[in-house]
DNA sequence: CATTTTGTTCAAAAAAACTTGAACATTATT
DNA sequence: AATAATGTTCAAGTTTTTTTGAACAAAATG
């Protein structure tokens, strides 16, 4: 597999690419990630798919979904057509974006799902069984009590000391 | 798809369902898990097996890994040769586990892959591309060390309220 | 010790997720 | 307006993951 990456910037890729897979993102969306955040300068939809040889829907997808997640945005050039794309590199934004895309849909939808069990239960007469599935949607609300406070408080978390390791404006 | 569950435990199993495979696991996994949880006496393989309409390979992979994670755990009952089952159900026991069998795993790769781009790096002799090297490296380094201080964090947070919300002894 | 019960393993089948590339849309350039 | 440059979409192909079930091991029972 010929690359055209300097060793280095290919380590960095290849540790973006397996960061992507271990939170449930693409392959792709990791190589790209990786390799805007390798670079200094803003690079084209076309220059990351021949620089990763991966196709032109890869490239777009991945694109859309990365600033969809706030890990990536675009800039302006003057005199360029294109859109050109940087990687964002503060963990703060990178950790909330995800939680924020990934996490806060699921508390939504347990909240549906929670009210859908309740009513469930309204229609159960057997007493054994009533109590039972009462008892289990206590704790699964409880559950979710505790989840949507935690999520807030890591965001906080990591932003803290952010601009430490960083070094970059906000 | 006919059911062997009360209409609240099957939507309890489907909410768990879905839960696994937002965090990764297979879908079976929610499945036995959801199961177990809805469940006040401990349950056997072939009960799983045949409650859910699962195969005897997915039961007892799902229960070994659920084991492994902390989420369930068996239980001795006199005059019975098979493992009987049972669902852990304090959310700091759940979360603690799974952090420390997917997250814990992959900030020990961190360190040995940090340290390869490090090796890296001393071979890279053009100035620019060294510079820029040794930034990108001083950046993962700080996320590193940022996330190794999350992980605990989260356990302690999750943990402090535990007992008030599941009514548990410890 | 043969038999039954219980549980594991793993190769092959099935399902799910990801990637590709050609067709299409859109906007700039000549 | 025709052509070229840029980007999106999505059906089909590929890869990866999950599930299945039959063969195998281990342990209890008669």
């Amino acid at each position: 597999m010929r690359s055209n990456l300097i060793d280095w910037e290919h380590a960095i890729v290849d540790l973006f690419t397996n960061a992507a897979q271990s939170i449930g993102l693409p392959k792709s969306f990791g190589q790209i990630y990786g390799l805007l955040f390798c670079r200094n300068e803003p690079l084209a939809m076309d220059e990351v798919m021949s620089l990763l040889d991966i196709s032109k829907g890869s490239a777009s997808q991945g694109l859309r979904s990365l600033r969809q997640l706030g890990a990536v945005s675009s800039v302006f050039a003057p005199g360029e057509r294109r859109e050109l794309y940087i990687a964002e590199i503060r963990l703060r934004k990178l950790v909330s974006g995800f939680l924020r895309e990934q996490a806060d849909p699921h508390l939504e939808k347990g909240v549906a799902r929670l009210k859908q069990i309740k009513e469930l239960l309204k229609n159960v007469n057997e007493k054994d069984s009533r109590q039972r599935g009462i008892r289990r949607f206590e704790i699964l609300t409880g559950w979710h009590r505790q989840l949507s406070r935690l999520l807030p408080l890591v965001k906080m978390i990591v932003g803290k000391s952010d601009r430490l390791c960083t070094k970059n404006k906000d």
